[in-house]
DNA sequence: GCCAACGTTGGC
DNA sequence: GCCAACGTTGGC
């Protein structure tokens, strides 16, 4: 029996890593990941093929601006065995590892990207954890429905 | 650049 | 186990 489809949403500074950056390399591990629950989500719920909201946080105007699939099974983030890296833990072994990711695949990047000021201004998005306040859990779940209308407004 | 909200650390 | 202090996120 097939486990449920479940969506996802990621943020990252576009200074650092934006949608074009994935565009351009097609595929990339999502490293660097030092949070919790946003660790969880990666190693035990994402599933190759899942959909994900790719969002440009810390910007001018933050925004939803494409789309990409979950691409690997979870796996131990290497930065944090690289003391060069600045994600390096040093409280992190290669038998016991702290931090895990996914590779994320690019889909698509949208036309029109959808704004957090659309998504706060649209009641149909209040329960949507990326438009709480004080949210900042950069691997977030996200509803199929919210997701999908979120596609819609692209392409509106 | 400011700062509120949040997560983590470490002393006790 | 509590909680103050600290560091970070991320909107504005």
């Amino acid at each position: 029996m097939a486990q449920k489809r479940n969506y996802w949403l990621v943020k990252s500074e576009p200074e650092s890593y934006s949608i074009r950056d994935l565009q351009k390399e097609g595929k990339t591990a999502w490293t660097g990941v030092r949070n919790y629950q946003a660790r969880n989500f990666m190693r035990d719920e994402m599933r190759v093929g899942d959909p994900v909201l790719f969002y440009h946080s810390n910007t001018a105007t933050p925004a939803v601006v494409g789309i990409g699939e979950v691409a690997s099974p979870s796996y131990p983030d290497p930065t944090q065995f690289d003391s060069k890296s600045e994600y390096f833990d040093p409280k992190a072994t290669k038998e016991v590892p702290r931090w895990f990711l996914v590779d994320i695949r690019f889909k698509k990047m949208f036309k029109k990207a959808v704004t957090l000021e659309e998504l706060k201004t649209n009641g149909k998005f209040h329960d949507m954890v990326l438009t709480q306040k004080g949210s900042r859990l950069s691997v977030q779940p996200v509803e199929k429905k919210h997701f999908e209308r979120i596609v819609k407004m692209t392409s509106a």
